[in-house]
DNA sequence: TTGACAAGCGGAGGGAGTCTCCGTATCTTC
DNA sequence: GAAGATACGGAGACTCCCTCCGCTTGTCAA
C-alpha cells in the first residue's frame, strides 16, 4: 500500500506541484481542460506529467484522494466529539458545504467517476466506509435505528451529493439531510 | 416549442438515422466513441452530423429525449391503471429494469449530464415532473403521506438511478424502492 | 569533493479526433 | 422542368493526446 520506492526529491516536488495545479485548474474551469495546461501551470513538461499520471483518470484520482483524506479526517474528529447521530448530521452538512464551495471540482470528479471505471471508486469506498462506520457506531450505542440498511443511506447520500453540486438544489440537500437523520434516530 | 421549419424529407431521414445510430453505438461501446463513427454508422458524412447536432451534448440530448418520452408514456399508463402508490412503485421498478438493461447508454448519459450544462436537464425535468405528478396524485387521493417533500424523493431517485446503472448495486436499488414506497404510504 | 550511475526531465512530433468550409447534389415549388 | 432553397459530404486545418529519447539533475559511495 505504501509506495515501493521513495521518489527522488525533485520528482516528488513535481508530483505535488502537478496535483496542486490540477486541483486549481479543475476548480476554475468547468469545461474540458487541455491536459497540458495542467503541466504548464505546474511548470513541468508534458513528459513529466505523463510519467507521474499515465492518464487523465489517474490524475483525477490523485486529486480526489486529497479531498477524501480531508473528509475522512473530519469524520473521525466528529466521531470523537459528538454523539453518533449528531456526528453523522454534522458530517453530512459539512460535506455538502465543502462540495458546494468546490463544486467546479466536484462536478469534474463526478463526471470522471461515471466514465472512468474503478479508478476513483477505491477512494469512494473510503468515504463510504467512513459513513458506514458512523452509522454502525450509532446503532451499537443505541442512538440510531438498526433496521435501515446502510446501502439505503449511501444511495441517499449520493443523491444529496449530486444536489449539493448543482447550486439550484443546495436547499434540498440540507432539507434531506435533516429528514434522513431524523428518520434514522431511534424514537 | 415545435420546430419552426419542417425539415426537408432527406434531412429528416438523416437526422433520424443519426439518432438511431447514436443510441446503438452508445449502448454498445462503454468507452469514448469517436464522434464520426456515429456518422459512419448512420451512413452520412461528418458535415451532416455536425449540421444536425452542433456538438456531442446535443446528440446525447436527442437520444435522451427518446428515452424520456418512452418512460413518461409508461408513467401515464400506470397512473391510469393502478392506485398511485402501486403506480409509483411499479414505475420505479420498471425504470430500474430499463436502465439496467441499457446501462451502457445510461452511463453515457449520466456522464454527459455532469459535464454538459443544461443541455440534458430539460429532459430530466420532464422525467421529474412525471414522478412528482404521481406523488401529488397519491397525496390528493390520500394514499401517500403529504409531509415528505418531493425533492427528497427526487434525490433518492437519483441515488437509485445511479445504483441501477452500476451492476454491483442492482440489488440495493430494488431494496430502496421498497423502503421508500413503504415509507411514503399513509399508515 | 567528485565521479558514475540511476532517476527524472522536457518538448518535438506522429497520430487521432474535432469541426468547418464550400463545391456539388437533391428536394421543393411553381 | 427550371430555379431557388436546402442539405450533403469529405478534404483539410486545427487541437489535443501521448510517446520517445537525448539531456539534466539528484544520489550515493569512495
Amino acid at each position: 500500500m505504501t509506495q515501493p520506492k521513495p521518489l527522488r526529491a525533485d520528482a516528488q516536488r513535481n508530483r505535488d506541484a502537478i496535483v496542486r495545479a490540477a486541483r486549481e485548474i479543475f476548480s476554475e474551469e468547468q469545461k474540458e481542460v487541455p491536459f497540458e495546461d495542467v503541466a504548464r501551470r505546474a511548470g513541468v513538461g508534458a513528459g513529466t506529467l505523463y510519467r507521474h499520471f499515465p492518464n487523465r483518470d489517474a490524475l483525477l484520482a490523485a486529486v480526489f484522494e486529497g479531498e477524501v483524506a480531508a473528509l475522512r479526517g473530519r469524520a473521525d474528529q466528529l466521531m470523537e466529539t459528538l454523539p453518533p447521530g449528531d456526528a453523522l448530521g454534522a458530517f453530512l452538512r459539512e460535506m455538502v458545504d465543502h462540495m458546494y464551495s468546490q463544486r467546479g471540482l466536484a462536478r469534474t470528479l463526478f463526471a470522471a467517476s461515471e466514465s472512468a471505471g474503478g479508478a476513483l471508486s477505491d477512494e469512494g469506498q473510503v468515504l463510504e466506509d467512513a459513513v458506514t462506520g458512523m452509522l454502525s457506531r450509532g446503532i451499537e450505542q443505541g442512538h440510531l435505528r438498526d433496521d435501515v440498511p446502510a446501502g439505503a443511506v449511501m444511495l441517499a447520500l449520493h443523491g444529496i451529493a449530486v444536489a449539493a453540486v448543482h447550486s439550484e438544489r443546495r436547499q434540498e440537500a440540507d432539507g434531506v439531510i435533516e429528514l434522513m437523520i431524523d428518520g434514522l434516530r431511534r424514537s
